[in-house]
DNA sequence: CGGGGCAATTTGATCGATCAAATTTGCTGT
DNA sequence: ACAGCAAATTTGATCGATCAAATTGCCCCG
């Protein structure tokens, strides 16, 4: 192991000065075309690469990202957040950005590491994930001026428009609606909505997605959406006791769509008509068994992230300089989401194109549209009674 | 945010020279006790916390591991990567160290990334997971001198002792061989094994401990063996398909253990008479059913990684110091595996105690003993026909 | 022919820490 | 009282890059 080329062993062998290396690396408009294409040829050659701590020591940005592996959330779908941290790895890298992992025992532990970490040097900025209203994570980073953006909407009234508060989310209603939607379109009239109790953003959002396509369809009666819904805890247990219910409480009940997969799963032990059900995150356990399941469309999240934040880290930078602040990110060239996509997937048919929804414009938070994953149920020995 | 107190603020602040700040932070032992204690007021005051590009600048170590972030492995066990992730993260912060993850499109890419990483100065140290015979990334590493740890051994004959190469890994063998003996003291005689194919040292390696268990209970018959295990590749689909061939060759079948919980989870599916079956890996579906299962004690693997990786750096600059090698690590006082255990599972009992296998004193590779988890099998509305 | 204007390049300082060597302090023994 | 010596502390240099300001080179016009 040879000792690394450094910028002076490339001046030198370029017979240029350090600074005119560093241009050709960070401002290679202002360096002469003949000048630059020599000393790019000198840097493949000697293999040069900068030194990452020499420059964020003098730049004070550490081209970092800190994001908290969640503990785990012992549910089928905690895959979800592994998935994503999966896209923003593989993105992050595409636009010369780390993502640095860390744990910690709950949220006020969890400020105590953004504060090791800033202070460190280490990151520049956070993404979080699983935020909640009220939540004093997000609070600190916005009293103490730190960047970041979360994965999830702030479900707080007033939270929702802070414009400190960056956010990119799923909208998890569209999917539900689409679910809703492609059950009727197949013919089915009485669908019924295992989700989880009121009260958490999430699933109150979904709900809404499944009522408002029944009530687009003209099931307006009230009494009889009461009876469509059952709520349960999001495991698999709670989602088999629910089906039980549900199958009680509606005669003709024709499919079932539910808030996760693992009440899917949950329903699915308990359907002995082979009723149509549909999850939510599409994890591998939907795909063994063959259920429709809404896509959180990873990639196209993890996209946002960080655009976003690259967008505020360029607006800090552009403060004062009159320059357009609206070109943002540089290296955007290969987005499309087509990075995280699961690729390969048998069942293809897919509805609602996985497109930014209406608020795609507004600078301080993105909607991703989910799409349906739409599958045979084929469950081998699961036969009718 | 206002600017950061530097080591020359601390320095002033508490009337002594940097150097002796940073003594006080590195080398505590020769700086005098009273002129310690007041530059640690002072650092508490002012919430002093080195900056650790300037460090790494200096030192030339980063104080990071660079792991790579699998793609997902479609089935339910590839949860188990990520549990590894999450207690190596944790460990890793108790040993000031950081974890910075990436991806690679294969084998090939991830040496290109292993370049980039270094040559950055990103990471000091690698962590590698899923390797197989001839893996060109540990080639790689051993010949250019990077420091890593596979989690895995190198199944190859030769590589195994091989000294440049440290290995972690989970004793398969002595999990099955737990699993299939506590299946005999409930009184099972036939039982069976679903397996994956024979090739894979990990797959070869759990079948051992299969077997072997039923010899020592007095099982030689070598047409019986043969008939009571089935290879399956690692889907739910193949593993109920296993289970109908496993039942239809075995009259007298009472119990079964499979190589994988996804495996197990397909076999459940064929299970009219409620067999006991056994998983492996533990994952939350294992937990949803009921399945007894193999937990990997993935606490003590990240343990015993990081562990290595110390040892192995301490040794590296300890060669040509006379001062004791042998103390390693200096922060490990929370050892014990405590912090990766998944705490609150009801159906606590326990064979095995998670202790290292007898290598633990080789400094080179450590096997952890994994430890059967007990249920019982209540899955709702799973009733025999 | 001199110099204004501008682009391209170079020079010196700096980021915040640690290393290596020099210096001061404190203690011991005779 | 002081040499001798170790412990404690300080000083100057350095890691590899970028920033800000100074310099050089070039073209064109008066």
């Amino acid at each position: 192991m040879k000792r690394m080329a450094t910028i002076s062993d490339v001046a030198d062998a370029a017979g240029v000065s350090r600074q005119t290396v560093s241009n050709v690396l960070n401002t290679p408009t202002i360096v002469r075309p003949d000048t630059r294409q020599r000393v790019e040829e000198v840097i493949a050659r000697l293999a040069y690469r900068p030194h990452a701590s020499a420059r964020r020591l003098r730049t004070r940005k550490s081209s970092t990202i800190g994001i908290r592996l969640d503990p785990m959330t012992d549910g089928i779908s905690g895959s979800v957040l592994d998935r994503f941290l999966h896209a923003l790895t593989e993105q992050a890298a595409e636009r010369g950005l780390r993502i640095l992992i860390f744990t910690a025992a709950g949220p006020e532990d969890e400020i105590v590491q953004f504060k090791r970490l800033i202070d460190g040097a280490d990151v520049d900025a956070f993404v979080l994930t699983s935020t909640f209203h009220g939540d004093p994570r997000t609070e600190w980073l916005i009293e103490n001026g730190h960047s970041f953006v979360t994965f999830g909407r702030p479900w707080g009234i007033d939270d929702m428009s802070d414009e400190n508060h960056l956010w990119v989310d799923v909208d998890g209603s569209a999917g539900l609606r689409a679910a809703t939607e492609h059950a009727l379109a197949a013919g089915a009239r009485r669908v019924g909505y295992i989700g989880w109790p009121v009260g958490s953003g999430t699933g109150d959002d979904r709900r809404r997605g499944w009522q408002s396509a029944l009530v687009a369809s003209g099931v307006t009666d009230v009494a009889l959406l009461e009876s469509l819904q059952v709520a349960a805890n999001d495991t698999v247990v709670e989602g088999g006791a629910a089906m039980l219910r549900l199958r009680e409480q509606v005669p003709g009940l024709d499919a079932v769509v539910c808030a996760s997969d693992s009440l899917a799963l949950g329903a699915m032990m308990n359907n002995p008509h082979a009723l149509p059900v549909t999850g939510y995150d599409n994890t591998p356990v939907a795909a063994a068994l063959g259920l429709s399941s809404v896509e959180q469309c990873l990639g196209d999240v993890a996209a946002g992230v960080l655009e976003l934040l690259m967008a505020e880290s360029a607006a800090g930078a552009a403060a004062g300089s009159g320059a357009g602040a609206g070109s943002g990110g540089a290296a955007g060239e290969s987005s499309g989401g087509a990075a995280g996509e699961r690729s390969g997937d048998a069942a293809g048919e897919v509805a609602g194109d996985g497109v930014m929804g209406p608020q795609a414009d507004d600078p301080r938070h993105r909607l991703v549209i989910p799409r349906l994953v739409v599958r045979e149920m084929v469950v081998p020995g699961w036969s009718p009674e």
